[in-house]
DNA sequence: AATGAATCAGTCAGCGCTGTCAAGACTGCG
DNA sequence: CGCAGTCTTGACAGCGCTGACTGATTCATT
């Protein structure tokens, strides 16, 4: 840094306004020092900022029991977020389903060793009342990434779980099914839950008499399979079924196969994810995207942009992907 | 640090001492010192320590074209190395499809900016000569996962391909198949192409006539799906099909299905990676368990024991997890 | 024209550790 | 017993930056 404050000919003060962009600085002060750095190739040393300032330059990025597709995808767009904001990103799994003590003997270790300017969390964490009051307690900022419920008390980034659903609904309804069958997700994850009401309250509103089957999954392939199994048990058997995740999908159309029942043609089928597993069954899984990727780059943005844009709160847009399960009734 | 020090009764460079577990420290010190630190929940300061020091307690991990299962779990396995060794884990996606000069663009700014300790080379990038050369010509320290070229070059972890290839073959030749098929991995990827000719191998001593059909995969889906049913066409049709890894054996299931074989009744079918997807599809698959985690903790463990322990290579047992694909030839 | 407020640039201490150097307390050996 | 060599501890500078403060201008207001 003293390099560059020498070839710029100004103080080393204002090499560091410049670099971090504090206001208050000629534009022809900040030219030469800009051309200093560019010329001298100059890095600033984060180990040294940290100390200094406040700030570590630092995003920690919670998450709890992850799954690898969903992990991977928001991973990737907090990075790019990281990136273009100079900031380094930390990953850290705590194990939420412990005694209160122990998650907040995890989150303390984590939030003094990491020393992170702010934390993203994902589902399930970002619904974990404990975990917001520690950080709150602590004055830790942090981002909620697809929460259900206090959206206001900090920010967040999600979808319209009940809209995608609806959509769903919609799209089976033009198909002309009309015997449907919904496969549930966790009981406490209430995301699943609100794609499930969304769905079945777009199918109220295209018929109030009409009753949707429904049966418990877990989002995993197995529950899927069982869900699946059991609604196709169902008299009148459902000509189409939503599953809330695209695992579960998958598991059901296993249960369609077993049962010698051909997916579209027999039976439709629609998933939500469009994770991984779409592609990785045959026929290709219609299902809904969910734009995680950019939910990770939203959530990093926003603990970012420290407070200047108002917006709080971002929904991203979700869209149906037609794939190949999904046909008129037989 | 201070407090520790005045706690203890001793100066703040032996507290120092202790922390970094330096040689020639008296017991009673170190006890004293660890008392103290214990009492007062004293936990160093990450950018003071790389300030003061050399050292920066951050490890890389490197990542090319990332496939979420793989990733997830050599992550998590480098995680839990270095939270016991109390270092940060740091993840840097790379591309290195693009030509040399950009390829070493992006590395000078991950290695100038990050100032990791080492870092964790990742396939296809482990393999990489140009990376590697690079590195060394910065002096940085890096171990490698699965490669298979220039072992000796640097630390690194990997399994027996080859050898998990014959076990295999051996596997298959035991139910009594004798009519076999192999999926091969993409060109460039040494490890899928090990386990390919150790199975070959195994087969060829076991009966040197007996011909083994061939198709080409990619490692996907998809190509599973499009080598399977090119296998099946074959005459005489294989009785079973080794695929060198799960994902293209989810394809060849599929290709089974479609050709109106039942898995494993009619057909064996065996994976490789024991990944996620094993367990999602039906039947589940026997695969070849790769403890991917442990070879990211053990490549972990590698670069952080600082040339202390002798063994710069390991390799890492394998096993086969039998599931529900595999039967003797109908 | 005089006053206060805002803007721009600089000085310097110090963030919390570790490396270097040095001094004192031992040890073994002739 | 004395001396060199080793072990154990401490004092102190300084790593590379930023925050708080200060002074010199310029601008807006009455």
């Amino acid at each position: 840094m003293e390099d560059v404050a020498r070839l710029a000919g100004v103080s080393l003060k204002s090499v560091s306004r410049v670099v971090n962009r504090e206001p208050h600085v000629s534009d022809s002060l900040r030219a030469k020092v800009e051309a200093a750095i560019s010329a001298l190739a100059f890095v600033p040393d984060a180990a040294a900022r940290s100390l200094a300032g406040s700030r570590t330059f630092i995003v920690g990025l919670l998450f709890d029991n992850p799954s690898p597709n969903y992990t991977i995808k928001i991973q990737s767009g907090v990075y790019r977020a990281c990136v273009e904001q100079q900031y380094h990103l930390r990953i850290d799994n705590i194990a939420s389903d412990l005694p209160r003590a122990e998650v907040e003997a995890q989150l303390d270790a984590i939030v003094r060793n990491s020393r992170c300017d702010g934390f993203i969390l994902t589902p399930p964490l970002t619904d974990n009342v404990q975990v917001l009051a520690f950080l709150e307690r602590r004055g830790v900022r942090y981002a909620r990434i697809a929460p259900n419920s206090e959206l206001g008390r900090s920010p967040c980034v999600a979808i319209d779980d009940a809209a995608a659903g609806a959509l769903v609904a919609r799209k089976l309804w033009a198909l002309g099914h009309r015997r449907l069958g919904v496969v549930t997700g966790p009981p406490l994850h209430r995301a699943g839950d609100r794609r499930r009401t969304g769905f079945l309250a777009a199918i109220r509103q295209l018929d109030p008499n009409l009753v949707v089957a429904e049966a418990d999954g877990l989002f995993s392939f197995e529950s899927g399979i069982a869900a699946g199994t059991e609604l196709l048990a169902r008299d009148p058997r459902p000509t189409a079924i939503f599953a809330t995740n695209d695992d579960s999908a998958a598991g059901v159309m296993v249960a369609c196969a077993r049962a010698g029942l051909r997916v579209p043609h027999d039976i439709s089928l629609c998933g939500f994810d469009d994770s991984w597993v779409a592609k990785s069954v045959w026929p290709y899984l219609t299902t809904i995207y969910q734009p995680i990727e950019e939910m990770g780059y939203a959530a990093a943005s926003l603990l970012l942009d420290r407070g200047e844009t108002g917006d709080r709160q971002v929904m991203l847009d979700f869209h149906l992907v037609e794939r190949d399960s999904l046909a008129p009734p037989p």
